[in-house]
DNA sequence: GGGTGCGCTAAGCGCTCGCTCACCCTTGCC
DNA sequence: GGCAAGGGTGAGCGAGCGCTTAGCGCACCC
């Protein structure tokens, strides 16, 4: 594992560059209320009331409700791209880079479940626009997973045949994570990314690297 | 592949045996609506405009909104145990059944992606109750995939040392093909079932069996 | 051919939503 | 102390929500 161990594990949540501090309290209070009933089901009010303020008080801060979910799922992308990208850039041959992609992209999945639920499944609530810059983040997202299988299959590591489409079950597989993950569960985020990591080796025939432990 | 193949492939909804024939159009037109929109953001007026009726129409064969959303999500949950029972208890080794397994229950996500999304994103949408019972209905899809595993690894044709992980992760990387798979894209439900297929083989350490086409 | 019941509609009830507005504290500068 | 500025509140607006009700048209039966 490399330098990206750091910056995915646990809930260190990005969130300390937002400020004023009441204008962070009401994101951190949208991004729980929203991964837990989804944006529709959520009103400003419960987001003020979690946030310990009045619902008049959101409109300080942001212009609607919409402008929270946007600023939300643009850090959040900007995280997952983070996370890829250093571990793409990282040290090792391209079966070491992708188990340990796969395995901080997981832990970040299930360690901050309800960013990750927010940022994942909640896209298709923004606008137009909202929308259109969020998804050439996914498409960095794409290009950083696709290049380690690339460098793989050209070195030989690998033995894929339709590259883009097992990166995008690669990052499916890791994705989903923030849908089924549960804390109170028996597997901790660590344990689901080396599992992962070893599942992954094996989908792109990384042989006997790819055995489970 | 065996007989799921028909069961599973296109759009041949199986709404059919919801009657009267009003009924079945409000069913389809919410199945559409809450599939684009989620289940919150859907109204009861848009359900009934789609299927050319007033609002109050609705109420004449649902009680709720929300009895629409469990009748969709239980008939959609049968069919699924159904597509993998069928896999599982097919002919042939643990192998062949596994991949008729999963690329059956992937064409069904990708082929009626409006169903699947509803069945497999709005299970939080629910009451207590009716998610309770759709809940038993999961743990059966999950019985029926970890069976073929546990079978492979009794037999010696595949080597997989946490079963019930790989099972989760298996069903996880079906299911999310609901989230992304896109009807004007460039890959069928058949070309998306047998790369899964083969991706999954490989991940069970089947061997050569899994190699990609 | 008049009565009956069913599928459906027009109108609207009570409620809660996202958001606004007039006003109030606290802080800091002169 | 006077006062501007900015973060915060209580009350409430217009709109749209899920759902109800009174009544209408029409196929069917004796």
């Amino acid at each position: 594992m490399s330098t990206a161990e750091e910056t995915a594990g646990g809930e260190a949540e990005p969130w300390g560059e937002v400020t004023p501090d009441a204008a962070r309290r009401l994101l951190l209070a949208a991004v729980e209320a929203f991964a837990e009933r989804g944006y529709h089901a959520t009103t400003t009010r419960d987001i003020a009331g979690r946030a310990g303020m009045s619902p008049a008080a959101l409109y300080i801060h942001y212009k609607t409700k919409e402008e929270l979910l946007h600023r939300i799922s643009r850090i959040g992308h900007e995280k997952a791209v983070e996370i890829l990208r250093t571990a793409a850039r990282g040290e090792g041959g391209p079966a070491e880079r992708l188990a340990d992609a796969v395995s901080s992209f997981v832990r970040w999945h299930a360690g901050g479940r309800t960013t990750a639920r927010v940022v994942q499944y909640e896209l298709d609530s923004l606008g137009p626009d909202a929308r259109a810059e969020i998804l050439a983040l996914r498409r960095q997202v794409d290009a950083e997973v696709r290049g380690i299988i690339e460098e793989g299959v050209r070195s030989g590591d690998f033995d894929v045949v339709d590259v883009q489409g097992t990166t995008l079950a690669v990052l499916s597989l890791c994705i989903d994570v923030a849908r089924w993950f549960n804390v109170d569960g028996p597997r901790t985020p660590e344990q689901v990314g080396a599992l992962y990591a070893g599942l992954v080796l094996r989908m792109v025939g990384a042989g006997a690297a790819g055995a489970q432990r």
